[in-house]
Order: C-alpha cells, then sequence, then structure tokens
RNA sequence: GCCGGUGUAGCUUAAUGGUAAAGCAGAGCCCUCAUAAAGCUCGGAAGGAGGUUCAAUUCCUCCCAUCGGCACCA
C-alpha cells in the first residue's frame, strides 16, 4: 500500500432493518467511516459501503406488526440508517438495499447458479423444531427447560419438515481453516480469529440456503428455476458486498472494486463473514475480501441496552445535544476497537469536557491567541523546518490504525497534545520578547497543531476543518485567525 | 457441559522473568497565553493457594470470579 493508485473498499456490515438505529449502529458507522477516511487521506481511492438487509424473515414479521407494507416498512427504517450516516458525518459512497430487483436480485442470483455450477448446491429435507409464534427454527439448546422458546412461553414447538437447498459448507472446511490461520482472510481482533479456528475445528455442517416460499412469505430473492423456494437471507444478504459495486449488473464496476479490503462488523455476525462469506466465494471461484474488522457490542452503565431495561441510547439525540464529532470521538476513544465498551453520559461529559474542551480545545484556543497578535507567520521564521519526530509520529499512528486500534490512534495524539501543552508552559511565549525567537515558537507550535489537524481528520473530519480554519498551516506561511471555541465545556 | 479469554491504584487501562506505567478521580503547589483551562508534586495496586526459578505481576497447576464462542434470529 506504499501508492496513492491503489483502491480500497471497505464495507459496514448489511443491518437488518427491523427497527430504528441503536447506538451500536453509530459505533460500527463510525469505525468504518474512520477507517475509510484514513486511506482515502493517504491517495486511495476509497469506496465505503452499508446497506440494509431487507431479506430478512424478520423485517417481514416487524412489518406486519406495524401494519406496514413490507418494502414501505424497511424504506422507511433503511432512511433511518442513511440519516443516521449523514448526522455522524460518515460517507457512504453507495448504499445497497438487499430488495434492489434491478441490481441485487440478478447478482445473487448469479451466485447462486456459481456455487451450483460448482456442484454445491443441492436439495435435502430439513427437519426442526418450529415455533409458529416466531416462524422460527429453533435448536434444543436455544429453548427453555421446557423446551419452548423464550419469545413464546407455555407455547409448544412443533416438529417440522421442509424441503431446502443446502449449500456444501463441509466441503470447504480445509481451505477455510488454511484462509484464516495464515491470514489470508485476516480476522482482527486476534481473539476473533482464534474463536474462527476453534469452530473450524469442529466437522462443519452442511448449511440450508433456502427457505419455502410459505415460510418466506413469498419475500427475499427467488432461488433461479425454482419458484417455490426463497434464498434464505444470509445468501443473498453477504453478497450485499458484492452487488453493491456492479457485480451480476456491471462487470467492470465490479472488477474494479472486488475484492472488499475490510468488512466492518459486530461480534454477533463473525460466523458468517468468516465462515460461510468465503466459502461461498471459493464455491462460485470469486476473490475473496481480504480483512474482516470485529467490533464489540456498547453497554449502558455496565448494562446491557435493552428495550426492557429502557436504558436505550438514541443515537440521534446524542448528536442533537452534544454534536456530531463528540459523538464521534466518544466512540471511537473510549470503546476500545474490537471490544466490548461502555456507554454513560457520567464518561461522556469526562471524555468531553477532558479530552476535547480541556485537550484539543484549549491547545487551539491558546494557541490560536497567541498567535493572532503576529499571524501571518513565513515558514522562512519556523526552524528547524525537518521535525523528525513527524514519521515517528506518522507510523505510530499508522500501525494503530491499520491494526484496527483506533482507541489508541486516538490516545496516541493526546499523548501529543499533552506534550505540547507541556511544552508551551515551559516556553512562556507570552513572556518573550524577541519577536524573532516568539515567531519561531508560536510557527513551531502552530505546525505541530497542523500535524495534530491531520492526525484526527479521519476520526473528526469537521474538527480538522476548523482548526485549519483558525490556524492555517499553508506553504508559505502560516495564518491565524482565533475563532469561537471548538468544544465549549459542559457543566 | 465443552473450548477460549480476562482478573493490576477508587475507576479505566499499560508494560514487564529483575525498582509495576498512564489517564480520570482525590490532596497540595504553581503559571496566567487559553474554555476557572495548562503545568508540577504527592498518596494509592497484582483474586486465592501451590509450583518452577537466584528472582514470578509475568511461566505452570488447581480454586474462585468474570466475559466470550459453541451453526438455520440477524
Amino acid at each position: 500500500m506504499e501508492n496513492g493508485q491503489e483502491k480500497f473498499y471497505i464495507t459496514t456490515a448489511i443491518p437488518y432493518v427491523n427497527a430504528k438505529p441503536h447506538l451500536g449502529h453509530a459505533l460500527e458507522f463510525v469505525q468504518t467511516d474512520a477507517v475509510a477516511r484514513y486511506h482515502r487521506l493517504q491517495g486511495r481511492e476509497t469506496a465505503l459501503l452499508s446497506g440494509s438487509d431487507d431479506n430478512a424473515l424478520k423485517n417481514v414479521q416487524a412489518a406486519e406488526a406495524a401494519g406496514m407494507d413490507v418494502q414501505q416498512f424497511i424504506d422507511t427504517n433503511a432512511a433511518l440508517f442513511a440519516d443516521l450516516a449523514q448526522r455522524l458525518n460518515v460517507q457512504f459512497d453507495r448504499f445497497q438495499k438487499g430488495s434492489d430487483r434491478a441490481h441485487h436480485y440478478p447478482a445473487s442470483q448469479k451466485l447462486w447458479e456459481l456455487c451450483d455450477a460448482a456442484g454445491d448446491i443441492y436439495k435435502k429435507s430439513y427437519e426442526g423444531l418450529y415455533c409458529l409464534g416466531c416462524e422460527t427454527f429453533y435448536t434444543s439448546d436455544e429453548l427453555n427447560e421446557n423446551g419452548e422458546c423464550f419469545e413464546h412461553p407455555g407455547r409448544k414447538l412443533e416438529l417440522v419438515s421442509e424441503e431446502n437447498y443446502f449449500f456444501r459448507l463441509s466441503k470447504y472446511q480445509d481451505a477455510l481453516i488454511e484462509l484464516v490461520s495464515s491470514d489470508t482472510l485476516a480476522i482482527l481482533p486476534k481473539s476473533r480469529k482464534n474463536e474462527v479456528l476453534s469452530f473450524l475445528k469442529q466437522p462443519l455442517r452442511d448449511i440450508s440456503i433456502s427457505r419455502t416460499n410459505a415460510r418466506a412469505k413469498n419475500w427475499g430473492v427467488p432461488v433461479p428455476g425454482d419458484d417455490t423456494q426463497r434464498m434464505y437471507v444470509w445468501f443473498d444478504a453477504l453478497n450485499i458486498y458484492q452487488s453493491g459495486v456492479g457485480f451480476g449488473w456491471d462487470e467492470q464496476q465490479y472488477q474494479k472494486w472486488w475484492p472488499a479490503d475490510v468488512h466492518v462488523i459486530g461480534k454477533g455476525i463473525t460466523r458468517f463473514h468468516a465462515v460461510y462469506w468465503p466459502a461461498f466465494l471459493l464455491s462460485a471461484k470469486l476473490p475473496l475480501p481480504k480483512a474482516l474488522y470485529v467490533h464489540g457490542y456498547i453497554t449502558v452503565d455496565g448494562q446491557k441496552m435493552s428495550k426492557m431495561i429502557g436504558n436505550t441510547i438514541d443515537p440521534f439525540e446524542m448528536i442533537e445535544k452534544y454534536g456530531t464529532d463528540p459523538v464521534r470521538y466518544y466512540l471511537l476513544r473510549e470503546i476500545p476497537s474490537g471490544e466490548d465498551g461502555d456507554f454513560s453520559y457520567e464518561k461522556f461529559v469526562t471524555r468531553y469536557n477532558g479530552d476535547l474542551a480541556n485537550g484539543l480545545g484549549n491547545l487551539v484556543a491558546r494557541v490560536a491567541t497567541l498567535g493572532e497578535k503576529i499571524s501571518p507567520i513565513s515558514l522562512k521564521d519556523v526552524y528547524p523546518k525537518e521535525q523528525p519526530q513527524t514519521r515517528l509520529i506518522d507510523e505510530a499512528y499508522e500501525k494503530r490504525v491499520m491494526g484496527f486500534r483506533l482507541n489508541e490512534a486516538l490516545e496516541f495524539i493526546w499523548g501529543i497534545i499533552g506534550e505540547r501543552d507541556k511544552e508551551i508552559n515551559d516556553r512562556k511565549p507570552w513572556a518573550v520578547s524577541d519577536e524573532a525567537y516568539l515567531r519561531h515558537i508560536i510557527g513551531d507550535e502552530c505546525h505541530r497543531i497542523g500535524t495534530i489537524s491531520r492526525l484526527i481528520a479521519p476520526f473528526m473530519p469537521d474538527t480538522a476543518r476548523k482548526i485549519n480554519e483558525q490556524i492555517n498551516v499553508g506553504e508559505m506561511e502560516i495564518v491565524i485567525k482565533k475563532g469561537p471555541n471548538l468544544f465549549p465545556r459542559l457543566s
């Protein structure tokens, strides 16, 4: 990845849009966007794809419960996800819907046909315990002690069998072990990779990849050549990563973007991405994604977010109240990338006041005030011109971003902010009478703030822009004009 | 039940087979360019029991606690 000619294709997971987006979606969007922006700023042509998993049975059930037409229901919810992204300043270059009949349907049917041509799809009878309330099959360990599902206690499950198409997952076991253990398909963090490998140690069973029309309620992508069955949602949902960049409908575009460089996903869907998805692609003889970044879940005050407890956090409200960049910052800094993290208003305010107001905001304010009086500063007055640390800083930063340790990247940047505050105290520019020396000191500090601004740009793009408006490090000179506080303290 | 991880200061985390580091919170000092901001100083920590070793927070065993994974919800 040393030249600027390469492309970078990254995706969020494809949420099923049976409800409004929550804070966890915001986390995933922001993490993905930060990585995408990093690569874009490195000069790579970058595409960030998201989408909506429209074909899940839960969508159909939720639409029925809401008394709405399914398409209308999912379109309404999908719009909320797109809106959340926009408010988070997350730039989706593509938003591929699973219900897109013009692009996604043919793409998924093509994938099916390729797997079929490889001899990996066959018909078999599936038998399982079916809950009429959930309209879902359950395995016995998913049930309570009475053998009933948790959603509908007191209701007996029925033993139902139906004919489905199956995919020969078992055939790809060895290939998958090799791909994952060699990092050909890299999985970060390492704990997730180990989990996948431990799953792959056990014999893989073939998986059902279709549903009868009745069970699918005539919703979803039709199975090619069999109008009695629809694709099981995972078979087509994963394929959104391909259908969004032309697979099955624009070969040139597809060739340009596929394979994906990174899929960013939540820990709950690791297996689908680390096992099923590469197996489908191997079967279809298509290139595989290069990496999976797996993030965790957000708790609220240490508890699982749940509607029952009533502790859900509405990301829209957070953004409305505190602004986009503070929310981005909290999610990226406080939640360890790749692990679970906690949200509380108390922690939010602590982070905001400590890091943003007293840290970054205050540093910019003090330098802007000191520098405004002597602006502009010619870069010739700032010596030494070369800053040997810059390279070390960039390397340390890159290592963290590339390793999907975004929280550590920010921690690292804040270490630099702390150093600058200390250095300014030591240099005492407010007491310096030698004009040339003062220009040097302030110019130097501005230059370093320019570096900080550059480093935070993927994480807080708007803040980076605002800093550059106050302290603009140009080719020839630095222009300083104090502006409003970046982050007014919260009481 | 099986497999794996984790347990370090009040809180969140770090490094390390040889004096345990940082941020936040607390106490004190100090500066005044800045958002009653910054800086400095201080106090305070290895779940329990064994073992290997000259030396264990680090490696091993067991116990306790806790978290995660274990295929048709997505």
